[in-house]
DNA sequence: TCAGTAAATGCAACTGAGTTGCAAATCCAT
DNA sequence: ATGGATTTGCAACTCAGTTGCATTTACTGA
């Protein structure tokens, strides 16, 4: 797929242009929810990268900003773009109690806790738990189902 | 130590009085701040309980909801006891990044995020990163030294 | 008080995300 | 093109957390 934003990203945070950090970078420009190693993996099938690369090409897309490490479920990092994050706060990340799908709030702001008794706060992040639209409908619908249970 | 506010809680939540789940109670009880699986272990010393058993009875605390897992880091669950979280929101959790220690802010209050479009937000947990009173103080006093490193 | 039983514990072996060391491959400045 | 620094892949590792199963323990009811 359309590789040009990754390589321009790569250009501008002056890290060297490989064939993995593309293809990585790419992938992650494609995700439409944060992902973690082993999607971006699959994702990019036979020719994916190793999984150590990934880790590593992760880490520095981290270290240069354009990358943030968005949350952590099962013990598993997941990742995105930090394009929609000011220096400050990232959007909060709602996860499904019911259908566990985890997505971006991007239209909820949340003001920064104030600091306080010397506390220097530099960044604050917010985790969402709830229903998300079809779980908490389908538990209103229906008498006595679990949210969920409806796709099969 | 003071094993009584244990042995009353395990009555109240209704689960089986073994030397282990008081111990491992206990334990969280006079913790000053979240502590892990580990941590737990070590606080009891030669007559802790298992490995395993630890996690177990965590799990059975949690579900009866007198005790909470308040964040993870680096890839290890902290837990701490519930009683100063409401239903929708704990404290937030602060963490230093120059000395990495880890405290409840338990005078921040942060409004809960705004349920919009069908979500239904049943929970909100809030992670603070930046400088402690000690670190920003170091850094402001010193000129060139690193925070932190004045705690030898 | 004691026996029966369901629940809890301990052990050993496992799982799986993430890391490390090192040799081979690749990028890019000259 | 080529030399050297950077990056990659592989294999082996680490370590938090889990699972299966045999043993032990807490509670119930007589």
């Amino acid at each position: 797929m359309t590789t040009d934003k990754a390589e321009e990203l790569l250009a501008e945070v002056k890290l060297r242009r490989t064939r993995q950090r593309v293809d990585i970078l790419t992938a992650l420009i494609n995700a439409k929810a944060p992902v973690n190693q082993a999607q971006i993996m699959e994702s990019l099938g036979k020719s994916s990268p190793n999984k150590v690369t990934i880790y590593r090409v992760l880490e520095s897309l981290i270290e240069t900003g354009i990358v943030h490490q968005a949350y952590i479920q099962d013990r598993c990092a997941y990742y995105e773009l930090g394009h929609n994050c000011t220096a400050q706060q990232c959007h909060p990340h709602f996860t499904c109690i019911s259908c566990k799908e985890t997505r971006c709030m991007k239209d909820v702001e949340l003001p920064m806790a104030k600091s306080s008794d010397g506390f220097v706060i530099k960044h604050q992040q917010v985790r969402l738990e709830g229903l998300c639209p079809n779980c908490s409908q389908a538990v209103e619908g229906s008498t006595g189902n679990q949210a969920g249970t409806t796709n099969g």
